[in-house]
Order: C-alpha cells, then sequence, then structure tokens
DNA sequence: GACCAGGTATTGC
DNA sequence: GCAATACATGGT
C-alpha cells in the first residue's frame, strides 16, 4: 500500500510474445476489452478493476504494480502458457488454420470471471459482437458498482437478480431479458453454484448451465471454455459451423480436440473478421 | 432498409 | 425424434 500511495501512477512493462492485446480484443471471448483514445492502448475492466494497456510491438505496458500483475493479470491473460505448443498442432496442409494463426496469432484464451462470461454468452446469442458489447456495457453502468467517474465492475448476481424490470430492459437485452433474470436467481438462491461447478469435469460442468433457460450447448460451451478455461470444448456457432462445413468437410480434425478450444478461436477470428463464408482458396 | 448476428425454446410433422 | 419457426434489437 505505501509504495502505491508514492507511485499512484505505476506501470508494469514486460516483453509478451505469442501475445497481441488487438488480436484479444476483437476475437470476441471478451466484451470489456476495448481501443482507447491513442493507437495501440486499451482499456480492460475485469475482476472490479480498471487496467490500461499500451504497448510498441511485443513490448507493453500495463497500469499495475509488478505484484497485481503477478496475482491477477497474469493468469488473467493465460501468461503461463506457451502458445507455441498449439501453434505447432497445425497440421501440415492445413492451410486454413495456418493461415488463421498467421492473422491472429496473438490470441490468448482468458481467464475471465465465470459469472460474467456466463451472463456475457447468454446475451451473446442472435446478437454481433459489437451488438454484444453495447449491451453488456449499458448493463455494467445501470447495475455494476462504480470504479471510476467512466468505469463499472461487471454486475454482481444480486444486483441482476434486483434489478428493475425496466432499467434491465433498457439494456437492449430483448428476449434473453427473462434468461438473465433467472441466471441471476439461480446464483442467489443457490441453485447454481459456480464455485462448486468449476471442480466438476467437462461434461457435467456443461451440463449443468445448460439447465439453465436460454443456454444451450453452445452457449455453455462458452462458458465453459472462456469462464472455466476449459480448453479441450468446441463451441460452434454460425462462423465455426461454416468453417468446419467448408475447410474441414463437415467435421473438426480429430488431431486438433484436446485443444480445440484454442484452435477454433483462431479460426473463427479468422473467418468473421475476414467474412470467409465458402471454401477459399489458400496456396502454400 | 434489408439482412444478419459467437442460438435456443417451442411447435409441428 | 427432427426440421421449421419465432424471437428483440442493433450494427453494417
Amino acid at each position: 500500500m505505501a509504495q502505491d500511495f508514492c507511485h499512484p501512477n505505476h506501470m508494469y512493462k514486460t516483453e509478451l510474445k505469442n501475445f497481441s492485446i488487438e488480436d484479444i480484443a476483437s476475437s470476441g471471448q471478451c466484451f470489456r476489452l476495448v481501443p482507447g483514445t491513442k493507437k495501440a492502448e486499451f482499456k480492460l475492466i475485469a475482476y472490479g478493476r480498471v487496467l490500461n494497456i499500451s504497448h510498441v510491438g511485443s513490448d507493453y505496458s500495463f497500469s499495475c504494480s509488478k505484484s497485481e500483475f503477478d496475482t491477477i493479470w497474469q493468469r488473467y491473460f493465460d501468461l503461463e502458457c506457451d502458445y507455441e505448443i498449439y501453434k505447432n498442432m497445425i497440421i501440415p496442409g492445413d492451410l486454413f488454420l495456418r493461415e488463421a494463426i498467421r492473422f491472429g496469432g496473438g490470441i490468448r484464451i482468458l481467464n475471465q470471471e465465470p459469472w460474467e462470461v456466463l451472463i456475457s454468452f447468454i446475451i451473446s446469442q442472435r446478437k454481433s459482437v459489437p451488438a454484444i458489447r453495447t449491451s453488456v456495457e449499458r448493463l455494467c453502468k445501470a447495475f455494476g458498482e462504480s470504479i471510476d467517474d467512466q468505469s463499472y465492475a461487471f454486475p454482481t448476481a444480486k444486483a441482476l437478480d434486483q434489478a428493475d424490470e425496466k432499467a434491465l430492459s433498457s439494456c437492449g437485452l430483448g428476449y434473453r431479458l427473462p434468461y438473465v433474470k433467472k441466471a441471476a436467481l439461480a446464483v442467489v438462491n443457490g441453485d447454481l453454484d459456480l464455485e462448486k461447478a468449476s471442480k466438476s469435469k467437462t461434461a457435467k460442468l456443461i451440463e449443468t448451465f445448460m439447465k439453465l433457460k436460454g443456454v444451450g450447448i453452445k452457449v455453455a460451451s462458452c462458458v465453459a471454455l472462456f469462464g472455466f478455461h476449459r480448453l479441450d470444448v468446441l463451441p460452434v456457432d454460425v462462423w465455426m459451423r461454416r468453417v468446419i462445413d467448408t475447410q474441414y468437410g463437415g467435421s473438426f480434425p480429430k488431431e486438433y480436440l484436446k485443444y480445440a478450444g484454442v484452435l477454433q478461436q483462431y479460426m473463427y477470428n479468422y473467418a468473421r473478421l475476414n467474412k470467409i463464408n465458402g471454401k477459399i482458396t489458400l496456396s502454400s
């Protein structure tokens, strides 16, 4: 604390490989990591904190102390893991994945808060990524605890459970509003125990979330992957459906299944940002 | 101003 | 069982 007082604007600098904040921000797994006012600057809100990030190439600066970085953000950005392992899994001849990794090789699978992931992905259904961001941000502003004058934490289950119906509906949730309400109630009344869920095996975990109204296999898979770091889980949305059908003959390569969640993220990102609908021709 | 979006629940056969 | 359909709203 003394150190914080003496250095209110502390910065932690480090070089990061296989890491790009731009790639992560656009990859559709996290909706509260957004570009700042200047180029190569980003603002993240997670774990009730604000983190400003800037970089020149692979030299990154984070608006926190080294100890905060080590205890929170290192894990959040999955920096303990060497992503070369995943990149080296490319099957020779899989030009699509190779191209996807060339395009967005700085992606990481974040360790986000399960509750935030659950609600964000309930909201995500039949919404575009920019529209999800808008809804989530409105939700935070309306019901989240204030961190500073323009930053709000993700609302707690209790806050959403008690949320005024009208105020909630002004967040653009549409028909998903009762789903959000019911998920909040489930956590508040103990029907859904996220701490306990984190200890169950992946199949059981997914099953647990699918009991919630408005949570099907895709949303439950996203929660397992992004909220519980189950890297073998493969969420299939409209983009991944197209990728699987047009690039892999209808089924995800079995060689990739162990880390399907990571590899699909490269694929999803590449397909969505390049609007790849049909089979594309890639040359070696 | 259509068209589509990191789907799911419900209905109809 | 499985295919078709409704669903709220915003971004492009």
